[in-house]
RNA sequence: GGGCCAGUAGCUCAGUGGUAGAGCAGGGGACUUUUAAUCCUCGUGUCGAAGGUUCGAUCCCUUCCUGGCUCACCA
């Protein structure tokens, strides 16, 4: 798979980063089977985007080896709603213990409350150009994917309950099963297994009320148990590597169950592993949907490439926990992985966010402005441009810290705030408006607002003051003479003349 | 309590069995010009602590200390 990457638009391969194809190394003959699970409960947030870049960088590093490689998203649609998420009305309760794509999208615009958040995922996923099969955990119950196992796991409940209990330390309770039947109330949760019956494929329980009812296993009336179906997952669907957050893999957690499983029951080899940390937001601390600490894959996308996303979510090294930095430190990493990338003569990002900010949207004084400046090359690719001036523009929006912030005044309210000038300053920026025009370049400005300060016993410090008030409102900005030379001469000299 | 990770210059981190580096910040200087501007120049820090292995350890082993994270289907 490849990926644009360069200024003029060619694309050259994503790099697989080492600790990759290390990873693949260990992994042995294919064909392979790469999965990374997430649920639908609420937003699927950049943090978890790290799973899936995880998983998608070993697979490529597969794929460069030659490997036939199967690479999948498995959202777990089925599962039941566990709690009301901040921002979902209290009605919902009456949804929890119901599979998630079975309960209503609570803002009206999806088919479920799964797809809800799904949706807007899988739409990042795209974006990125990513080699990868998303899975609905309903869907392959429904289409009978999880039967064999299902049975499986149903003939072998009494060794499943002892692993369970032997690595949780928990005492499981006597009708514990593997399976969780789906209830004619639509509820998943709470029900009692009384029987199985193999020939039907199917379970007999008392419902919620006590009375009898049977679930179709092969046609999704039902769901295994989340640390049961890890282990009839992989096996079910030939699973070869997938990657896991820190939760899964602590001593007594899921992956230490499921491997046991996979072994011991199923007869399954462990998959693969990588344990990855979390990412946090500097500042903020760890995403989190319940805090309303979200980073949605698609706020990174609106101020970067996909490949900078790449980057900039798997770190050095995924292993290691580390803090986004989306403000002030962000510019230098935009720099950086233009730098890597290859780009031939990019334009500093943060001189992109200071054009950004002052031509709009407009691409043509975008360009001439950058040219002017001497970035000729970057003006050339209007296409290129306009996207990565939409990054600028929208970093600068949402996470620019307010010093970096800028926006040409409108002429009133430059004559607003010249009100607080003194008169020394009042006339020199009079006299520059006098000299300046479209053959001065950022240098020759530059010399001209120094030049004509000294030259009129102003201190530079108060000339450049009043530069930055009558075009910006502040007392300082970008370095004046590549931004001045970079606007129309008119509109400064009516900014001027005062 | 169990598990995992980290502890190297002010900050962020690289790093190798032979006594240590980068970026940024900071200091100084240059360009008739302080700025989100270029160039030049400046870093002896007990490489968390103590033992051990070794001719020799920051890098290997052990223990400890400190911090972080995780152990509820929130990556």
């Amino acid at each position: 798979m490849e990926h644009p990457m360069t200024e003029a638009g060619t694309r050259i391969p994503t790099r697989v980063p080492e600790w990759a194809r290390k990873v693949a190394e260990g992994l042995g003959g294919g064909p392979h089977v790469v999965v990374s699970g997430i649920s639908v409960s609420g937003n699927i947030h950049a943090g978890n985007l790290r799973e899936v870049l995880v998983a998608e960088a070993v697979a490529e590093a597969l794929r460069e080896r030659g490997e036939r490689v199967r690479f999948i998203f498995h959202a777990d649609t089925i599962d039941p709603l566990r709690k009301i998420a901040p921002g979902i009305p209290e009605s919902y309760e009456e949804f929890i213990g119901h599979s998630l794509s079975r309960v209503p999208d609570p803002e009206g615009c999806h088919v479920s409350y799964a797809e809800h958040f799904l949706a807007p995922f899988e739409e990042a996923l795209r974006e990125m150009d990513m080699d990868i099969e998303v899975l609905r955990s309903h869907e392959l119950y429904e289409r009978g994917v999880y039967t064999e196992v299902t049975r499986e796991a149903l003939d072998r409940t009494e060794d499943l309950r002892l692993i369970l209990q032997d690595v949780t330390n928990r005492k499981m309770p006597g009708h514990w099963s593997p399976f969780s039947p789906r209830s004619s109330s639509g509820k998943l949760t709470g029900m009692r297994v009384l029987e199985h019956v193999p020939g039907r494929t199917s379970v007999v329980f008392a419902g919620e009320d006590g009375f009898e009812e049977a679930a179709d296993y092969s046609k999704g009336e039902g769901k295994l148990g989340w640390r049961v179906e890890l282990a009839a997952r992989w096996k079910a669907l030939g699973v070869t590597f997938e990657p896991f957050g820190k939760d899964h893999t602590t001593s007594g957690g899921s992956t230490e169950t499921a491997d046991r499983m996979a072994r011991e029951v199923f007869g399954y080899p462990v998959p693969g592993r990588y344990e990855y940390e979390w990412i946090g937001l500097k500042g903020r601390g760890d995403m989190s949907s319940s805090r309303g600490i979200v980073l949605l894959p698609k706020d990174l996308l609106r101020i970067m490439p996909p490949d900078a996303v790449r980057r900039i979510i798997l770190g050095r090294d995924p292993a290691r926990r580390f803090d986004l930095d989306l403000g002030e430190g962000f510019p230098r990493f935009m720099d950086e992985f233009r730098a890597e990338g290859g780009w031939e003569h990019p334009v500093p990002f943060i001189h992109l966010v200071t054009v950004a900010q002052t031509v709009g949207e407009n691409v043509d004084a975008a360009a001439g402005m950058l040219s002017r400046g001497g970035y000729e090359r970057a003006a050339r690719n209007p296409e290129e441009l306009a996207r990565w001036l939409a990054y600028a523009r929208n970093w600068a929006r949402e996470w620019a810290p307010e010093g970096m912030k800028i926006g040409l005044l409108s002429p009133e309210e430059s004559r607003e705030l010249a009100a607080g000038l003194d008169d020394d300053q009042r006339d020199y920026l009079a006299a520059v408006a006098g000299e300046i025009g479209p053959d001065l370049d950022g240098d020759g400005v530059q010399d001209l607002l120094y030049s004509t300060a000294v030259g009129r016993g102003l201190k530079p410090k108060r000339a450049f003051a009043a530069v930055y008030k009558v075009l910006l409102g502040k007392t300082s900005g970008p370095k004046a003479g590549p931004f001045i030379a970079g606007l129309p001469p008119e509109e400064v000299r009516r900014r001027f003349r005062l």
